[in-house]
DNA sequence: ATGAAAGCGCTAACAG
DNA sequence: CTGTTAGCGCTTTCAT
């Protein structure tokens, strides 16, 4: 029966055993030059038997760090931030750091979070926010070094990894112009996030550039991780007179939704409809005749970002203004037809 | 430019700022029935005022819990994984707790985070175990309240939360017999994972029910969160001779690399082959005539396993034995063919 | 109704 | 080379 956590073994328990002073175990175990090598062994072997762990709340009340940093993240299941998530755990991990996950999507519960992981004094935050955080959120961030990560809100840190969302959905749906597709519809994230509007900025680019008038676009935005969201646009764009000849996405959660809506519709692509598709998932690659897809690279962005944030809580170095953007590579599948039809 | 967490607000210093001892600090914030509600007023709004946050490693020294649960897990990009963190955290938002997500599919790295969540003094663990914990892992579980999910090893806690394994490959095994097919090949865990041997034993059990000769299965064993090996043991299977006409697989990443590996030689369901697959992920759905899979109740399963864990922390109840065992359900979508084909 | 003081486990400054 | 001691921020007696 798992005794409660309370009965742990302590420095002092462990001195008491081999008569020594607290202080020389504290020594031994930091491998501090001063203590002989006769000392340190008998410590080292006293600690093992016995099952110390260091306690390190109470190293903490010493001025050390918690050795925790702080993940906040809109949503797990979300195949970005699975991503992300895995890297910033094999970053901590190589570091001798801890990740303390946090998922919340809407303003009040990110604010309690933010409280919680101050509250446990966490070294540093790594933080996809949402669109608009509270002043309290913001108050309680000022005070903790931290790093933004995909999502930008201009109240938070300096201090930014991203993709570049503009030129990612320029890219595509140029894509899809040199395939010859003019009524092109878009579903993405809503305005207020800065990955939304940068997104549709970039879809729309891609028809000036061209030399056409993006009102010739349909654009459906909502909230980007509501698959319920994804799946009503796709409807409502199969409805629309006349219906567009393809379908460009802004968010992942949008590009499943959006596959699985039209199996159901039974519409195949890129005969019906030709499709281009946000992210790259594996099971991207087996729908219909292969989704082509933007494929950033996330995984990489993340390492970098914790990595870039671990060196400076190491160093004690401050979080200064700082900006890493990522680019979007398209991947050739079938479904967005060929280059000129 | 974001100064170190050290910086932060002491009750002491909202203490001095309001000419009050820190203990009346301490007791109005804790809505002590002592301390009039003019005081708890003024030392509520002097704690608002200056930004206040509770030191919860100065409260743990007084024998407080961390309020930290941690989750340890073999792979967070793997959906049922994926899900069990959303659960959870959903589970320790609303009690309070925060997530320490740890992410290891080797014992000694399993062990090194065991160790760290240890140190950290978390008040309690959910873990799906590597197969085979090493004796220092085992030695610090012992210490903390903890629960096993998904997989279970006799050497750690007695409490339980699960599937059943067996009867969920005895069912699609079944439902693959009963279309017809005697040669069919398994894709699944090895034997050391308990839900590998299950899973294998429910695969066998369904030949044996229907009066057959399990040797006409083909049975492909090896690590379950290797997509590398479900693309092997596919390939593998496609030139045995004869191949199988049916193939079910027993992990859900197996049954990505399963479909993928499908896709990519250019075999379609169910007409060269029937396939069931372990796991229902959205994308199965839309992959060839839409997969017949195995689903789980995977985010019940982990919400149950965190509710029961949290309550017992909070209660202070120790940990006895405990299983809790979840059912199968067998979608039919389009690739097994119809019973009796 | 509030204040003073002890002590949780640890490290670092100060003796010896 | 090792021991003694103070103090981190908090809660909790014990004393006003």
């Amino acid at each position: 029966m798992a005794p409660r956590a309370s009965g742990m073994v302590t420095a002092r328990q462990v001195a008491d055993r081999i008569g020594v002073a607290v202080s020389t175990v504290g020594r031994a175990l930091a491998d501090d030059p001063r203590i002989s090598p006769e000392t340190k062994a008998l410590v080292r072997r006293a600690a093992a038997r016995l099952g110390y762990v260091a306690n390190t709340p109470a190293r903490m009340m010493r001025g050390g760090s918690s050795r925790l940093i702080g993940l906040m993240l809109p949503d797990i299941r979300n195949s970005f931030y699975a991503t992300i998530a895995e890297a910033m755990s094999a970053c901590c991990d190589r570091a001798g750091y801890q990740l303390v996950v946090s998922i919340a999507s809407a303003p009040d519960v990110e604010e309690r979070h933010a409280r919680e992981l101050a509250s446990a004094r966490v070294a540093g935050i790594v933080i996809v926010p949402t669109p608009d955080p509270t002043p309290q959120t913001r108050e309680i961030l000022r005070q903790f070094p931290h790093v933004q990560l995909l999502r930008r809100v201009a109240s938070l840190s300096p201090a930014w990894f991203g993709i570049d969302d503009e030129e990612c959905l320029r890219l595509g749906t140029a894509h899809l112009i040199a395939a010859g597709h003019r009524r092109i519809g878009y579903i993405g994230g809503a305005l207020q996030y800065s990955t939304g509007s940068a997104r549709r900025a970039g879809f729309r680019r891609a028809f000036t550039e061209a030399g056409l008038d993006p009102a010739g676009a349909i654009e459906m935005l909502g909230p980007p991780a509501d698959a319920g969201f994804g799946a009503r646009a796709m409807q409502a764009l199969l409805q629309a007179d006349p219906p567009p000849t393809a379908i460009i996405t802004g968010a992942v959660q949008v590009t499943g939704a959006v596959l699985e809506a039209l199996q159901r519709a039974g519409r195949s692509a890129p005969r019906d409809i030709a499709v281009v598709g946000f992210g790259d998932e594996p099971s991207f690659s087996w729908w219909g005749p292969g989704l082509t897809t933007l494929a950033m690279p996330i995984e990489d962005l993340a390492q970098a970002c914790g990595n870039w944030l671990i060196e400076r809580l190491r160093n004690g170095e401050p979080i200064g203004k700082h900006e890493s953007v990522a680019g979007t590579r398209l991947v050739r599948r079938g479904s967005a037809g060929m280059d000129r039809p």
